[in-house]
DNA sequence: GTCTATACTCCGATAGAC
DNA sequence: GTCTATCGGAGTATAGAC
């Protein structure tokens, strides 16, 4: 693999375990095993390099959650399993960590992409609950734009609370609390 | 104030907004006008106060969540007063936050606070949750346990939509989106 | 209790040789 | 492209005077 190319995975790595406070350049030489010299001649700086990681990361959450939203089944089969996929849920997500790192936040070229990545999985799973809506599969009155950003929430929280407690355990609770709400509406009507 | 409490109250506010990474003790002494050796005397290190900063912070957040919580109301209007709050949204959580910091998760002394936190509230509102379903607010079947994480997860990722967004639109959405799910007709026969 | 002095390392970057 | 040298500042303390 190219040195920018292992410089940017090396970056990807870090700000997700540390975040970008917590990621020096040095650490990120280190993990790529990069000179000094040769970081800053492929990137100007720290701040450049992130650029890179971070909109390469929302890239790769895009097309990871984007399987499965686009998958087989129908809308409500793939909410539930974009919900209940396989994820490594101590280490947060690489996306929605960033959002807590103030030197990210105060710097727009940096938190587009996570803007952006998000607002795109929201749009993406209100557009499947209306589908879901019109065919029956959800209660009639779910407003899809809020229950999307529920869902999302509910998914980014679940991380918080899993971190706070060691154990993926209360992620897992909340998708089941949610997937419970989201039941099948009454056959009644 | 005492010398100790504001440094205490400095270090709150610096978590907060920097997280631990991002926090240094000369920061603390400039933001609580005291100085190297005075911060050195009263306590033995960053993180010895950072524990002291973030127990505080914890008991504060239980006060506040607990006077909604244990208020006036049914169970489910003050769930709903919970949720409603006013909030610095763009400010984020100052317990979920910390979450995100690999050298708070990584130490159980920093981090069993933010547990004992989140893990009584979600608690708290279980106990509602059953109450009102005891009182038939909420439809048959719903689990307290897990709704109550969702519950809790839907504000943290809310905080973590609010801070991609630059807006607190995405959080009051997110909510809005819960409280129609919790609103929603019996759906389990 | 608070102050200043000191120490050693890392941070983030630039300069210039090869 | 990559290396080494260098830089001014910040991070995280410890020591000892007052």
């Amino acid at each position: 693999m190219s040195t920018p190319d292992r410089l940017i995975e090396a970056t990807q790595d870090l700000l997700w375990e540390r975040g970008y406070t917590g990621t020096s350049p040095k650490a990120i030489q280190r993990a790529a095993g990069a000179g000094q010299g040769s970081m800053y001649h492929h990137f100007t700086g720290k701040s450049d390099l992130a650029l890179a990681a971070i909109s390469r990361t929302a890239q790769e959450m895009r097309e990871t959650a984007g399987r499965l939203l686009d998958g087989p089944g129908t809308p409500r089969e793939r909410i539930t399993a974009y919900l209940l996929r396989e994820r490594e849920v101590l280490r947060g997500c690489p996306v929605g960590r960033l959002t807590m790192d103030p030197d990210v936040i105060a710097d727009d070229a940096l938190r587009a992409p996570l803007d952006a990545t998000l607002e795109w999985l929201r749009e993406r799973i209100a557009t499947l609950l209306q589908e879901g809506l019109d065919n029956g599969e959800f209660a009639p009155g779910t407003a899809p734009g809020p229950v999307a950003a529920t869902i999302v929430a509910t998914v980014q929280g679940g991380y918080v609370l899993a971190r706070a407690s060691g154990s993926s355990t209360a992620f897992d609770s909340a998708v089941d609390g949610l997937l419970s709400l989201l039941a099948a509406p009454a056959r009644t009507a």
